[in-house]
DNA sequence: CAGCTGACAGATTTCAATATCTGTCAGCTG
DNA sequence: CAGCTGACAGATATTGAAATCTGTCAGCTG
């Protein structure tokens, strides 16, 4: 029944919990069935998330910083600040566009989780939005870029891609054209960041 | 029992239904309750609508033109291009927002039908981006926009306001800030545009 | 005889009884 | 004694039988 007999750790209990979504979908997930994937009781889960929705809501987290840090590294590159823009706005897309057509299932588990745990997204999309303002200000500092602030034009920038990164949207990211969609709108708003 | 007695005709069915759509909500209302509101028998409503999707198709897409009425003489308007683009998005957003807000249980329940009718939603959409077109269109006839093909561009310029049209944002539209977001989006967009 | 009715079959929804789950905690165990 | 267990109360979900609804159509009605 153990699976592992190594100490009950928060991390631990994040893989089974991740693997019992996966199983289960969202609706069915339950406490009892991480405790049992552990080979614990529930009591034990309980010792480390004091509810199940901080237990999803670390969940949801994790998912999401995975998003993050892969972005993280776009953003922090050296490169020409346009085509950095256009890299990490491609890098999004590709990644949501990815995880939304391999694996229909598991991206509705998590657009639920996500559904449920607003605290959590808005922390996410300040961190993206922090990430692209990096980029827009590198834009302005080499002369590529002319925006009255930076901060809010990223934003803008984040807000004008909305459909190709919102969970809400998926059902159209794999229709015919969706590539070329995202290609205009890019170009839109690379335009209107241009001095 | 009959509110009116006259000729039962699809017009008055199509009243009843929203009607009894704003009563009930999309999950509780039934053919029998607009057939009991008409004061006639069920089998009546299904000699005017074949069948109940139907009946709901045909609601969904009296809600959606009046929408499209609205903004058509905006983009037909004669005004600079620029401006005209900057109070059809104005409009369109206003108009969603003021549904939003002012009755959020009958939005509700027309974004539930706007989800069962992908292809009545996908006519308003090309209506929509039409008359954006023609706006467009007319900015690069007075030189003010420069763009490859303004059906692509008001398609792109259509996506990136996605954010405070598409119900599924409803909720973030009430948020404060939101007219501070909207109005930098569209600075951005017309930006894109200008030559 | 055009248009409406109401009974009907099959599909869907409701509702209440039953089962399961969440979160707590006193006590066990190593 | 730190960490785990399992029984428990209240909340939530499941289930299946009963009620309602959808869509059809033979026949009524004006």
């Amino acid at each position: 029944m153990a699976p592992t007999s190594e100490t009950l750790t928060a991390e631990r209990i994040l893989e089974a919990t991740e693997e019992v979504l996966r199983r289960h979908g969202p609706a069915k997930a339950t406490v009892v069935d991480v405790a049992r994937a552990l080979g614990v009781s529930h009591g034990s889960v309980y010792r480390h998330f004091r509810t199940k929705a901080a237990l999803r809501e670390a969940v949801t987290k994790r998912w999401l910083d995975r998003t993050s840090e892969a972005l993280a590294g776009i953003a922090a590159g050296d490169g020409e600040p346009e085509a950095r823009l256009r890299d990490w706005l491609s890098a999004l897309f590709d990644a949501k566009r990815r995880k939304a057509g391999g694996d229909p299932e598991l991206f509705a588990t998590y657009s639920v989780l996500t559904g449920e745990n607003g605290t959590v997204v808005a922390e996410h999309i300040a961190d993206l939005t922090a990430q692209l303002t990096k980029i827009v200000r590198a834009g302005v500092d080499t002369g590529a870029f002319t925006v009255a602030d930076p901060r809010t034009a990223a934003r803008a920038v984040f807000h004008a891609t909305d459909r190709f990164h919102d969970p809400c949207h998926a059902r159209e990211w794999e229709r015919p054209g969706a590539q070329e969609e995202f290609a205009a709108l890019v170009d839109l708003v690379v335009r209107g960041l241009r001095s």
